[in-house]
DNA sequence: AACGTACGTTACTTGCGGTAACTACAGTCT
DNA sequence: AGACTGTAGTTACCGCAAGTAACGTACGTT
């Protein structure tokens, strides 16, 4: 009885296909921004769509299993820049200028994985189960830096939990600032990144009031 | 000729009942989160979808009216927080635990601002529209908090480019690290309040590497 | 009395997520 | 060889929500 070695091939050949349409599903997203529909990435596999569902399971999943991909590999990129031979504050505007150029090259791509559509919670929970399932790539991004910071940098005792609210928080920072930045274009994408590695260096503690108001 | 008179009457008459619907489709939010279905909102309501629609227009009129009420609402709150007597710090202390207060006690009606389920994009636009129609409620904060910064803080040259960077970083930084809060409870709101003040002023920058790692 | 207009309804279309039931073909067991 | 099992694939359907068309109704204007 030949069933392992067979069952070795036949998992291989699902995962193939798997990558096959996870590059399929991309290509339409990339076409077709956030709206995608199931039908329109089956069709550009050359299937239909019960066999995304047996993929993937859900909408979600294939979102997930989308989302995992891409968030992979910018993650990748910004632990590089992270992780580059340079001063910290270095060190910091490149991985802000990483991820603002992610997002430059691939907007729709980003759009899909900022937006979903829809999330996978089909029950009605009246709970407070707010967030749960709201954007994964955030939550990823802000937990791995938050450990990073945790593991890099001191600040005294409740280092971990501070450095993971922090974490979060130059994430959201950099995200929400370069979702804005992306629409409007209001300047450089240097000159950004500039700005924002001015706030997280305290300017603003330091900064002055402005003659006339009533500070801030 | 009594046209203006009548006119006036129904156009208030008009506004009264928006009023209440939006109040109903408020209640119905409230109970069933981002997922609220239109018919749903026209029932609580007591009457039928057609109706919303005049009213409306779409889903994303609906949308954009609740958003309003809200935005506005919590705007006034910040705004208060923000003018409070006190030192710099302690208002931005007291503003961003208005802000986290406020998604605390409606976990529901912040959800349903920060994911709506879809918005008006009927247009196949495949250029870079990225971000148009996305999260108003985050713009407009970050647009809103980028203005007191410009006219209260002295940055120097480039003073306003970089007061509405900071506006919308600042915003996201407290977006995203409340979303993250609101699911995970990973500690007291005052201590979040706290570590992101801290981030704020300019920690980051000061703390000394940790003994041993590669430095941050 | 006839008319326009705003309010309201029922009943429909369209489109999407998701599923059930069936077919075709590979390799395996007796 | 021929019955057995499992997997990729199909068509055709369900349920549900957004949005619309056509129709009915109350009321102030002329």
């Amino acid at each position: 009885m030949e069933t392992t070695r067979q069952a070795e091939r036949q998992r291989s050949a699902a995962e193939r296909r798997r990558r096959e349409l996870l590059e399929a599903a991309d290509r339409v997203v990339l076409r077709d921004g956030p709206k995608a529909s199931m039908n329109a990435i089956a069709a550009e596999a050359g299937i239909t769509k019960p066999i995304l569902y047996r993929h993937f399971g859900d909408k979600g999943g294939l979102y997930r299993a989308l989302a995992k991909r891409h968030t992979d590999s910018l993650l990748s990129a910004l632990r590089a820049a992270l992780d580059a031979p340079a001063q910290r504050r270095e060190r910091v505007e490149a991985t802000l200028d990483t991820y603002l150029a992610a997002i430059e090259a691939r907007p729709q791509v980003y759009r899909f994985l900022m937006h979903p559509s829809d999330d996978a919670a089909p029950a009605p929970e009246q709970g407070f189960d707010v967030g749960r399932h709201s954007a994964p790539l955030l939550r990823r991004l802000g937990e791995e830096l938050g450990k990073v910071i945790a593991e890099r940098v001191d600040l005294g005792p409740g280092n971990e939990q501070m450095a993971r609210i922090w974490g979060h928080g130059i994430v959201g920072m950099m995200h929400a600032a370069g979702d804005w930045w992306l629409s409007d274009r209001p300047c450089s994408r240097a000159q950004l990144v500039r700005s924002l590695a001015d706030l997280l260096w305290g300017r603003l503690a330091e900064a002055g009031d402005r003659p006339g108001g009533p500070g801030f």
